[in-house]
DNA sequence: AACTGTCTCAACCGCGTTAGC
DNA sequence: TGCTAACGCGGTTGAGACAGT
């Protein structure tokens, strides 16, 4: 009988010698090709593992602790016109992974259920129709509604059955479901109004989010982690000859066997 | 102090999309 | 044009921290 040893892919938390010597690589790299810089890397790790530990904790963009009202009221109200949208929500606030958005968004539905639970009697059982927000079971009738509005469809009634902090909108988007879908301009909450309010929001945020989106390419990352708390292994391994290697000159330098060692 | 329930967040998984060949 | 690998996204899970009893 044959045993095949194989160096197994490394799964759960990570070290902070593998956070620092994927920083290293992504720096070397770039923010591309994953599975690459997992093989690399001399990390067990597969590279979907990687990027979502760089955007989700190393990145230096990232800000750290909980969400501020202000955040917290443009989640409301963008998952109110995208639904379930994460990465795209993510996107209008900076320093914020859609991870992150996603974990809040759970944590306040679960909330809003429960104190719904409380204040409602034991026999209105009917009016529920959303326990827990991760309960994707209950998947509502598809309507026809304007991509904005049906985007919000993806997550069941739940979110706006519970929505709560900016419960006018919500309850005027239920009652635009309830009714079909057709009228979704024209019942007190146009979607101009909408617009405005969102426009208006993203002003307050808009030096923020210009820089945010900046960041998605190496000149984005220089100005923007400047001004943004980074991590410290981002300042440990990143130095300008990091960035400056081409990635042809690493392979001429660095054979692939002992790259980790080097870095 | 010990136990239990709840919350938070990091990480994994599956699937759809995109890019490269 | 079809195939394959890589990427990106949303859903879900589980471990550790924390609060309440």
């Amino acid at each position: 009988m044959v045993i095949m040893v194989q160096e197994e892919v490394r799964k759960g938390p990570w070290t902070e010698q593998e956070d620092l010597q994927l920083v290293c690589f992504v720096g070397l790299f770039g923010e591309r090709r994953w599975d690459f810089i997992a093989k690399v890397s001399g990390l067990n790790r597969t590279g979907k593992s990687c990027r979502l530990r760089w955007i989700n904790y190393l990145h230096p963009g990232l800000k750290r602790g909980r969400l501020t009202p202000q955040e917290e009221r443009l989640v409301l109200e963008l998952h109110s016109l995208w639904g379930n949208r994460w990465s795209r929500i993510a996107r209008k606030l900076p320093g914020r992974t859609d991870n992150e958005i996603k974990n809040y968004w759970r944590t306040h539905m679960r909330k809003k259920a429960q104190e719904r639970r409380r204040s409602s009697s034991p026999s209105s059982s009917s009016s529920q129709l959303c326990s827990s927000p991760s309960t994707n079971n209950i998947k509502p009738p598809p309507v026809s509604l304007p991509e904005a509005a049906q985007n919000t469809t993806g997550d069941g009634e739940g979110w706006l059955q519970d929505y709560g902090a900016s419960g006018d909108l919500a309850v005027q988007t239920r009652e635009m479901k309830e009714e079909g879908g057709h009228a979704l301009i024209g019942i007190g909450y146009p979607m101009d109004q909408i617009w405005k309010e969102i426009a208006s929001l993203e002003e307050v945020n808009s030096s923020e989010i210009v820089v945010s989106e900046g960041c998605s390419n190496d000149q984005g990352y220089s100005s923007y982690c400047s001004s943004v708390v980074t991590s410290p292994l981002w300042d440990y391994c990143c130095s300008d000859t990091l960035w400056k290697i081409d990635e042809e000159d690493v392979k001429m330098l660095l054979p692939a066997s002992g790259m980790h060692d080097k870095c």
